[in-house]
DNA sequence: TTTTTCATTCTACAGTTGTAATATGGCGTT
DNA sequence: AACGCCATATTACAACTGTAGAATGAAAAA
């Protein structure tokens, strides 16, 4: 699925080598999941050319903004600032860790993206 | 599922009673849903009494927890800040939101839970 | 042109989730 | 004893997920 993200549009063939190394699954298997990417609307697939070319159509940011979105809503009430909470109430947090996450809360505001 | 959590242990009858004004579920829905919780393990079931009595397995940190880090997995490869980093870079927060959040963060270390 | 091969589509099948109708067993009533 | 009702169990069924074998079509090789 992210293998496409990560190419913006990509011979079907060549999706299927990409995943090779890291899953076990059967090439008709790949291709099974690359069509109900298209029955869901997430990829386009160009059938005019031979490996048929894969086009995402949504982009990997909508999506896992989406994913959080509901996720956050369904185990912390859409909250996440509860889940920041808990988190750090579980104490599985290191001090650093705690760090980094105030040093990105604070690179925020003014400055925008890539700094 | 969270109304077990909510009362330790409760008549099933009771789980219906409660869940009626939040969903349209019919009781027997109800009824499904509670056998297949205590068939994943998530909750046992009394069945010596007769409204039976269910009572959780698994607290409802762990269960957040678990869906927590494999949330966290699939869409930001296990990384808390990268998911972070994302929420502030598409600047969907307020300032004030990220004060809060600032603030959690403050509030740990030492001190532990309540203050 | 016959055969082989590669890419793609179809079909399959078990398991899960969402939602519920139907059946059943036991207890309180008549 | 016969009837009804409530709590529970059994069965149902569609959509979706995970996984892949089988069929097909078109292009490449022989």
């Amino acid at each position: 699925m992210e293998v496409i993200w990560a190419n913006g549009t990509i011979p079907s063939t060549e999706i299927i080598e990409r995943l090779k190394p890291s899953t076990a699954w059967k090439d008709n298997t790949i291709y099974t999941l690359i069509s109900r990417l298209a029955k869901k609307g997430m990829i386009r697939i160009d059938k005019t050319v031979s490996p048929n070319l894969c086009t995402p159509l949504v982009s990997q940011q909508q999506c896992e903004r989406e994913e959080r979105i509901s996720f956050l809503k369904k185990v912390y009430n859409g909250s996440l600032s509860l889940m920041l909470t808990n988190i750090i109430e579980e104490g599985s947090l290191s001090g650093e860790e705690i760090d980094d996450l105030k040093k990105i809360l604070d690179r925020r505001s003014r400055g925008g993206k890539k700094r």
